[in-house]
DNA sequence: ACCACGGATGTAAGCGCTTACAGAGGTGTC
DNA sequence: GACACCTCTGTAAGCGCTTACATCCGTGGT
């Protein structure tokens, strides 16, 4: 608390060989890989490097074998669960694969780009989401050697991409919002935005051209729970008119049926409403919102995985991985109550 | 592809300095001190490093400069706003003072000791979650000379400790339920399984005395969704009798509400609901869930700056550090509608 | 009794940076 | 013209590990 402490800070692999009476190598042995040293050494540096407290410093291995054992990702946020759900499953996979993870949020950065070069410097690997960082600073990285997976995003040849299935589940579920008899469906949300929300609209246009019918222009708007109220509003002055809404995720959905309830309107007699992630509120509110489940921590398990092959050798999969997602039926797309239980989230 | 490639993974600042024609002293300063080098000397070497794609090894620096530049942070789990909420609080304010974090999740973890003492290896300072790391773990980086604070965990003496308010808000909480003319009041959750829960039974206890009524013993359930549902059943069988609910977190008091519901009774007519944490659910369920706000982002970012104060030579405080918290009136309280409108989320 | 062999340990050469210190030119002053 | 000063750059000594290679010693075979 006052003078410089003798154990800890100080201790360092020539401490503890001094104290047990050997070499570092020996040190260095009994630490990784035991069983060579002799039982007795063993334990007498086990002892001394109890009693010093030692605590390697990762750095001089790092320095020593040439990598970092730690993989970097980077998320735009993680308000909400889906981000959140992506880095668990990142994180137990790396873990299992006994990589560290060292984690970039996007917002709150001021200058990205010198962060993400700050980052590549301490991991072996990079995983990245979507398109939150600029295509120059994933080059940079790849041509330091340094793989990267993007989560998401958009398909580059030479960059290895991983994604939920977006356009085929889009279509059966704007499929079983027309089968419900609704006419003026709209898709609520920017497809510009992000590579996912492009692939659900192009499954809910799929769906109108199947069926001979004239999908609308999407309705471009953010994801944010504000973006939806404000569009809910447009609504009930009659600005934008339908019987049924694809939203490009649940906030959206939620606010949007939260808002239009709230003036008085009835889901899904007056309009079915659908989303995307299935977070948790849309199993609490009434009716329960009909969305998409997608396997979120999977991806996330994916990319630790494909990081870690990489690393060892693997070749880049020219090819994105797309993992499928299930479509979550409640009550409010039209469909009657307790018609198909949702699953348990798994 | 093929054959080992010369830029990338090769480049190191011998070679950038070769590139260049200068020292590798010189490529360092121009990495570290831009200024003190000449202009045109400074140009040659960006470029050298641009051409060879040049990512400096972060594991070099670190061994040179004798710290890491990062900060651990150990977390339960992910799943639910708050930790997410913390985690970006964290790593926001590790960012703009100019550290990495490695994130370690406890759950998943089959040896978390062996993972934290893996950790402490390559981080200059830890950041634990609650009682998620055992003691002993703690102690030996503290010995190692490893600053540590612990968030919302017991207070001992020599580790810093900071925690959002519970007791007093409780107590008001509970004071609050009182005033709406609630007799039975039941607190559900398990005290003993956090030192923040058992602040918020004092505080409901506390409530209680001060009106000289006897506080029920808590039920002590955990705090998942189904936990609350079993509780919830429970209650329908007669085996609870209660016309209030203070629970220890929003989840519980979302499935108990909605189950409570689903079978027919009202809310906050039949019983009164109240929570923590105000979830996103809560603004979305009718009746609006009461429940009282934590500071969860300011937990995270005080952690950061204290764990960077205590690097930087700060003494380590000895009192608890407690944030303040604000109660959110909504429906299930009994309180009536547009009483007092939610603040924005922060 | 001698030798080959194998197991346990030590020696020493890096890994790629940072930085104190020294040296080399230039400028300005008297 | 000599000298004191700057400014800019180079030299070299670590930082704390890992690991190939060398060494030492005890065994067992013959």
């Amino acid at each position: 608390m006052t003078i410089a402490r003798q154990t800890g800070s100080g201790a360092t692999i020539y401490s503890v060989a001094e104290h047990a009476g050997v070499s570092i190598a020996t040190v260095s042995r009994v630490i990784q890989r035991p069983e060579v040293v002799a039982a007795g050494t063993r334990q007498r540096v086990l002892d001394a490097i109890e009693t010093l407290s030692y605590v390697p410093v990762s750095a001089a291995r790092s320095l020593a074998v040439r990598h970092h054992e730690a993989h970097g990702l980077v998320l735009p946020e993680l308000s909400g669960p889906y981000y959140a759900e992506l880095l668990m499953g990142f994180e137990a996979r790396a873990a299992e694969l006994g990589q560290s993870v060292i984690l970039l949020l996007a917002d709150s950065k001021s200058d990205l780009p010198r962060a993400v070069r700050q980052l590549a410097t301490r991991v072996d690997a990079l995983a990245v989401f979507g398109e939150v960082v600029d295509q120059p600073s994933v080059q940079r990285v790849l041509q330091a050697g340094k793989p990267v997976v993007v989560i998401a995003g958009e398909h580059r040849a030479g960059v290895e991409s991983i994604a939920a299935e977006n356009t085929s589940s889009a279509a059966q579920l704007t499929e079983h919002v027309l089968k419900h008899g609704r006419k003026r469906l709209l898709f609520v949300g920017d497809p510009d935005a992000a590579p996912d929300i492009s692939g659900r609209y192009a499954g809910f246009v799929q769906a109108h051209r199947s069926r001979r019918r004239k999908p609308a222009d999407p309705v471009r708007i953010a994801f944010r729970e504000n973006d939806g109220t404000a569009f809910a509003d447009r609504m009930l002055t009659g600005e934008h008119v339908a019987d049924a809404l694809v939203c490009a995720n649940d906030e959206l959905a939620l606010s949007i049926m939260t808002r239009l309830q709230d003036a008085g309107h009835s889901v899904p007699d007056d309009v079915a409403v659908v989303g995307w992630d299935d977070v948790m509120t849309s199993r609490y509110v009434r009716p329960g919102l009909t969305t998409v489940r997608q396997p979120v921590g999977g991806l996330g398990r994916l990319a630790a995985e494909r990081l870690h092959e990489l690393v060892s050798g693997g070749a880049v999969n020219d090819d994105p991985q797309v993992l499928p997602t299930r479509i979550v039926l409640r009550q409010s797309c039209g469909c009657p109550p307790g018609g198909v239980p949702a699953p348990p989230r798994s």
